[in-house]
DNA sequence: CGGTACATTGAGAAATTTCAAAGTTGGTGG
DNA sequence: CCACCAACTTTGAAATTTCTCAATGTACCG
């Protein structure tokens, strides 16, 4: 599996986020996704004076942000699973988008000085912080960067306006469908699909929190996804069964 | 009221919108809307050099764009309530967002050269069409003009997220509350608001749409809220007759 | 070995959808 | 000006999906 183990952990804990910022000890020279996504982009080739940056590291389940603080940087997750997500009054949860290795939070919000969501933590999470002015200074000097820059905030978008149509339009079974079969393009995009399987670390709780169910229902659905054959979820690894199936289930034709 | 007659006409009409363009006629200058939005920011002011611009109007109820065709460039609605929606195969509509007067389609995917979702105008419409190429170099030669439009983008990003949270997490009449609620806001930064009366063209089975409920269950729902007292909707009206209760609904406190 | 979080199952309740029919409204043409 | 048509709204009753509450089973960590 190419991201961090597991590592269960008291929950709800808040990192002291923005304090023990340690200078930076450079993990993005040997980044594994450095090529796939925003990163390899800003930081450019090599070659080139790498960006400060500060690296933290946060035990599965810990709270990395909580909604309202104010941000020193630009955030992004360097290995593991996170996800944002909005806590209501009255306990119920919405998480807004997973955040995988090599991903911006949230690239649409990348000026923002503070987030109407929070984050957590799914697996054990490296992530970086980079300066504003610096990001900012980048993308202005570098049409390409900005350019990458436009396309990602598109894409965040067009994949908000899906999940949009999902929980507006869709049954429980193919919500989950449609989540599962996402994790699976991105798991491809960072080569992480082998023989059918792929790391999906979220428990049902998270599933439901997605995907505006409960966990007993998602319960349900899950295991009608397992017993017609389509997939099912083992300790942190989805293993597809019926691959045609999954993607008329989860994509909506 | 001020924008302008609803007009019934056959529905499902598709606008053949990228022919019929005429070389500006200029309303921009005359735009009652022209320091809220992007328009007055991307426009400066009138003693600039203006845009080159293309102008058009739709009846209600007419596609100005469906999903997949080419865009000539950015899309502006002048007057009038637009919505972008999807529509899947099996018959079901999610409206992703409603477009008002001075609000760019889609700050977000400003540079999209053809969209996953279909417009369809509510009401009779007006919209201007400017060049790829002129936007871009207006908002990279201008920080300023960048600045707007990263807070637009940004403030879309957080509309749609507070619509995951709406269409996840809340319960059929808090979404309807909350649709209200929010164009009650933006009716008021556009001076629309007199007298707790507002202009809302949206037909039900529009809310429906917008809410991810049925028609029927919506039209239910408006009658609940119009008995307890909250708003009421007629003939593309909303009066709002319990504002402090529309707002604990639909803020979701 | 015990505890805690997580997953599963059952049964009944609540919210929402579906189907069907009847009332309203506004525009059109005679 | 009236009658008609089409789209929209309202209402009822039954079906379906999803939720809630509660109990039991399971995996993993210390």
């Amino acid at each position: 599996m190419m991201f961090l183990n597991s590592i269960a952990e008291p929950a709800g804990g808040i990192a002291p986020y923005y304090d023990a910022l340690k200078p930076d000890e450079s993990p993005c020279e040997t980044c594994a996704f450095r090529d796939l996504n925003f990163c390899g982009a800003l930081l450019g080739d090599p070659a080139q004076a790498s960006l400060r940056s500060r690296h933290r590291t946060a035990p599965a389940r810990q709270n990395i942000y909580r909604a309202g603080e104010p941000i020193v940087g630009v955030m992004l997750v360097c290995d593991g699973w996170a996800v944002r997500f909005v806590q209501l009054a009255n306990g119920k949860r919405q998480i807004l988008s997973v955040v995988m290795p090599g991903d911006l939070v949230s690239p649409n919000l990348l000026f923002e000085t503070n987030f109407a969501f929070s984050i957590q933590a799914v697996t054990k999470v490296r992530y970086c912080i980079l300066p504003f002015a610096d990001v900012r200074a980048r993308i202005c000097e570098s049409p390409a960067l900005f350019d990458v820059w436009v396309r990602m905030t598109a894409a965040e978008h067009q994949d908000t306006d899906r999940r949009l149509v999902d929980l507006g339009q869709r049954s429980a079974i193919e919500r989950i469908a449609a989540l599962v079969l996402h994790a699976m393009t991105r798991a491809e995009a960072r080569h992480e699909l082998q023989n059918e399987e792929f790391p999906f670390p979220l428990s049902q709780q998270q599933i439901a929190d997605c995907t505006g169910l409960t966990p007993v229902h998602a319960c349900r659905v899950l295991g009608s996804l397992r017993k017609k054959g389509i997939f099912h979820i083992d300790r942190g690894t989805v293993k597809i069964a019926d691959r045609s199936e999954l993607l008329r289930l989860g994509s909506g034709k």
